[in-house]
RNA sequence: GCCGGUGUGGCGGAAUGGCAGACGCACAUGACUCAAAAUCAUGCGGGAAACCGUGUGGGUUCAAGUCCCACCACCGGUACCA
């Protein structure tokens, strides 16, 4: 009875898919509900990765055990099928991207069916499928309605080899990522989301997520919430005003200068006596591309406004103003005080240019020799008012004086900007919007959604920069929806990120064609309760979805504010040399292979074992082989198995203590460990020789989440009743977890000297009694004083001598 | 630079402040075999030993891989955000 994985896979894949065994009834309420979700693939050409496996055993094992303690679970699977690869693909090969599509489906349906996963395979969604992406055009018309999605002239990467627009990730060290061709920006008409206008809540209400620290930190950096003020700087001489955000107001004192960013407005009104020389360095900064203004141009440059003066309100002194491009025009007012003694951008700003360095805060060296940006230990000084306040009470003091007197405020900042949501690219979902003369931009109406991708051969990027869809006159040309004159359709589409955005909605009611989704279903199963995914999605997909579901809950189109209770991140499978897996690198493993010659089990338990969960952690060809072993191990099992329903009663201990560490390691995923929890037992198993019938039907239940259908297959062959995905989870009784004697390590001064064995209540004299009778550790103690003694219940017997 | 993460045998990795190296890979020896593979059994950080060993240097503690301070290296994110 060799071990045949192909045959007992076919088998039981054939059979849960003929029993429909882990299909959902959303409408059941009569148990507890878990939704667990996993990012839906994107279909590439390359086929599944051994990546993707990771993440979905995860939340497989996870679904498994839920079924089993009685919930009813949703584990859906879908296809995220818009986006660039295909579309690169389908020119390079000329051949439709709607037939690539389809076609690298199939082929990844296929490959996930193999691996094993409890998916509802009749929840799929498919980004693509319009009646999908009805929806996602409804979702933007909503947007639209309530002023968050707005037209805005923005600078797109435009590749000048291609000719093509390229997303920020196209863009690599400021070239092309294909071609390797010069990047630069072209200033286009573009559909911005106004994800701005979420970012408080988007910050603060990750305090109601369970997401895992990092996920929460990132998140939080990326929007990079800033307290600080808005101050009015007058400028001498004239009823022009100058605000500047500080989030150091208390150093207002020590501001020297001021700086504004090259494209600042209020150059416009002002009397620079100098504005040749300001106009050529706009005219340079304006050259340069957010690359080199960032990346390569380290060293601060500048030009003094001549002629201008600004005021400190504080103090009433005239400080000069210059413009430097390291004052970003999108942050803030555009415009700071530079106070160099306290700000290392400033200060390296004014030793460049010798401007003067004024000390406001005591506490570090000579300011003229180094900047000093300590808020926690500082004393005010030179500050007027402020002088002797600790940093903290200058700050309320500050704002409070700036308020009653007009000239300022408290104010919060984000870093976060908003969304660039067009493409012009043919493989998206068009925006259902229709500009017309007289009327603006005009939403379509809702009824007639979806507006469906036009069929084109003519699919290729345009010289020009304009979408494919630019090309197809009769289908841009429309009528207004609302005075039904002559209208133009816009030609961008959405970007990847739209349809994922709300998949996980869909997933719960995927084939209603009235609303999104039944809210009596939505209220139900919503939020998602478990969301395993990639890190590399934490500032985009991630929150770009948060956003939407916070909006789709204002409008009352959903229930829950936050899409997903627990979010958690799986580290990246690497190649067996320890880099990232890429074509290039020819270090990728194709599961179809492993699968062929060991197995789904073995691959899911392989993905499991080889290291924390959240780590990366190489491929290792040799590795697996163990984990092929011993599931061939577990099936040769089947041979030593002897008739007793009950748990041996030397094994009672083993067993509790193996279904508290299995069921406790599947929440917290520790999977590798509870893995060797189970290698173990096997392994003591074996040296004993037998196995009752009672502690197969735990173990098998046990291991059934990662490895399914070798399990179903042994619980076939030992005829037990029902099957395994049908069983109550195993439970545990804590007392039993415990040995009745066990070993206690003693120390003499913090060296291990020995053993003692006791029973489990024994009372610390019981224990000294035995230690002192101990050969071993009376060799260390004897003719020594003894100063002190330890007793760690259960766990160390401490000696310390002299 | 800043923000995260990670440094433990030949390798992947285990360890609520309490026996460092669980579990697995590789390797070695033995059994089986004409032989090899597979399988099974045993061993496997260094050192003859005392002892020494978790990136480095300090510290706290009866006891530190784990806590504190100061560093170093690698990986990921971010890029002058005032």
């Amino acid at each position: 009875m060799a071990y045949n994985h192909k045959e007992i896979e076919e088998k039981w894949q054939k059979y849960w898919e003929e029993h429909k065994a882990f299909k959902t009834d959303a409408h059941d309420f009569s148990k507890p509900k878990f939704y667990g979700l996993i990012e839906f693939p994107y279909p590439s050409g390359n086929g599944l990765h051994v990546g993707h496996p990771k993440s979905n055993t995860a939340i497989d094992i996870i679904s498994r055990k839920r079924r089993m303690e009685g919930y009813n679970v949703l584990y859906p699977i879908g296809w995220d099928a818009f986006g660039l690869p295909t579309e690169n693909y389908a020119i390079a090969n000329k051949v439709h991207p709607a037939e690539v599509t389809k076609k690298n489906v199939d082929r990844f349906r296929t490959q996930l069916k193999k691996i094993g996963f409890s998916f509802d395979w009749d929840r799929e969604v498919n980004t693509t499928d319009p009646s999908y992406y009805k929806w996602t055009q409804w979702i933007f018309i909503q947007l639209y309605k309530k002023g968050l999605a707005y037209k805005a002239e923005i600078p797109i990467n435009f590749c000048t080899s291609c000719k093509v627009g390229l997303a920020n990730e196209e863009v690599v060290n400021g070239v092309c990522e294909r071609c390797g061709g010069e990047v630069i920006q072209k200033v286009k008409s573009q559909w911005m989301l106004k994800i701005t206008e979420y970012a408080e809540r988007l910050y603060d209400d990750l305090d109601q997520t369970d997401f895992i620290e990092r996920v929460k930190i990132q998140q939080r950096n990326w929007i990079g919430k800033s307290k600080g003020a808005e101050v009015d700087f007058k400028i001498a001489g004239t009823d022009e005003k100058l605000t500047v955000y500080t989030t150091r107001p208390d150093t207002l004192f020590g501001a020297t200068y001021m700086v504004i960013s090259p494209e600042h407005k209020i150059l416009e009104k002002l009397d620079i006596q100098n504005r040749d020389e300001v106009v050529a360095y706009q005219k340079e900064a304006a050259k340069k591309s957010e690359f080199e203004r960032t990346e390569l141009n380290k060293e601060k440059t500048g030009v003094m406004l001549k002629g201008v003066m600004a005021v400190n309100p504080v103090n009433d002194e005239e400080i000069p103003i210059w413009i430097s491009d390291y004052v970003l025009a999108s942050y803030g007012t555009g415009a700071i005080m530079a106070v160099p003694a306290h700000d290392e951008r400033d200060w390296d700003f004014a030793k460049k240019f010798d401007m003067p360095i004024i000390e406001v805060v005591a506490g570090g060296r000579d300011v003229n020799e180094e900047v000093y940006t300590d808020v926690n230990d500082g004393i005010m000084v030179n500050s007027g008012f402020l002088n002797g306040m600790k940093v903290k009470e200058a700050i309320a003091a500050i704002t409070k004086f700036l308020e009653e007197k007009g000239i300022g405020h408290a104010k919060t900042n984000f870093k976060l900007r908003d969304w660039v949501f067009s493409r012009q690219r043919y493989w998206g979902e068009p925006i259902p919007m229709v500009y017309c003369e007289k009327c603006g931009w005009q939403p379509l109406p809702e009824e007639s959604l979806p507006l469906k991708l036009p069929f084109t051969e003519s699919y290729e990027p345009t010289d020009n920069g304009e979408s494919p869809l630019s090309k197809l006159t009769d289908w841009v040309k429309t009528t207004c929806p609302k005075c039904g004159g002559p209208g133009t359709r816009e030609t961008d589409t959405m970007p990847n990120w739209a349809g994922s955005s709300w998949y996980f909605i869909r997933y719960v009611d995927p084939h209603n064609d009235k609303c999104i989704a039944d809210p009596e279903l939505l209220k139900h199963w919503m939020p998602v309760d478990w969301y395993n995914g990639g890190m590399e999605h934490t500032t985009l997909h991630l929150l770009y979805s948060r956003f939407w579901h916070k909006f789709l809950y204002d409008i009352g189109a959903v229930p829950t504010s936050e899409p997903y209770q627990k979010r958690t991140s799986h580290g990246m499978i690497l190649g067996s040399n320890g880099e990232k897996m890429s074509k290039s690198r020819g270090n990728v493993v194709n599961p179809d292979e492993i699968i062929d010659e060991y197995g789904a089990d073995t691959l899911r338990m392989y993905e499991m074992f080889m290291g924390a969960f959240d780590q990366e952690a190489p491929w290792s060809t040799e590795s697996i082989r163990g984990c092929y072993k011993f599931i061939e191990r577990v099936y040769r099992l089947l041979e030593n198995v002897t008739p007793e329903e009950d748990y041996s009663k030397d094994f009672e201990s083993t067993m509790h203590k193996m279904i508290k560490k299995v069921s406790e390691d599947y929440e917290k995923m520790k999977f590798n460990t509870a893995i060797a929890t189970m290698m173990s037992f096997v392994n003591d198993v074996n040296k004993k020789g037998s196995i009752t019938r009672g502690e197969m039907k735990t173990f098998l239940t046990l291991l059934n989440p990662v490895s399914p259908h070798i399990t179903e297959e042994m619980w076939d062959q030992l005829k037990f009743e029902g099957r395994v995905y049908e069983q109550t989870w195993p439970t545990y009784d804590e007392a039993k977890t415990i040995d009745s004697e066990i070993e206690i390590p003693v120390q003499v001064n913090g060296k291990l000297r020995g053993k003692v064995v006791a029973n489990k209540d024994a009372s610390k004299e019981e224990v000294e009694s035995l230690v002192k009778a101990n050969d071993d550790i009376k060799r260390f103690i004897d003719g020594k004083e003894i100063v002190k003694e330890i007793y760690i219940p259960g766990r160390m017997y401490t000696i310390v001598i002299k």
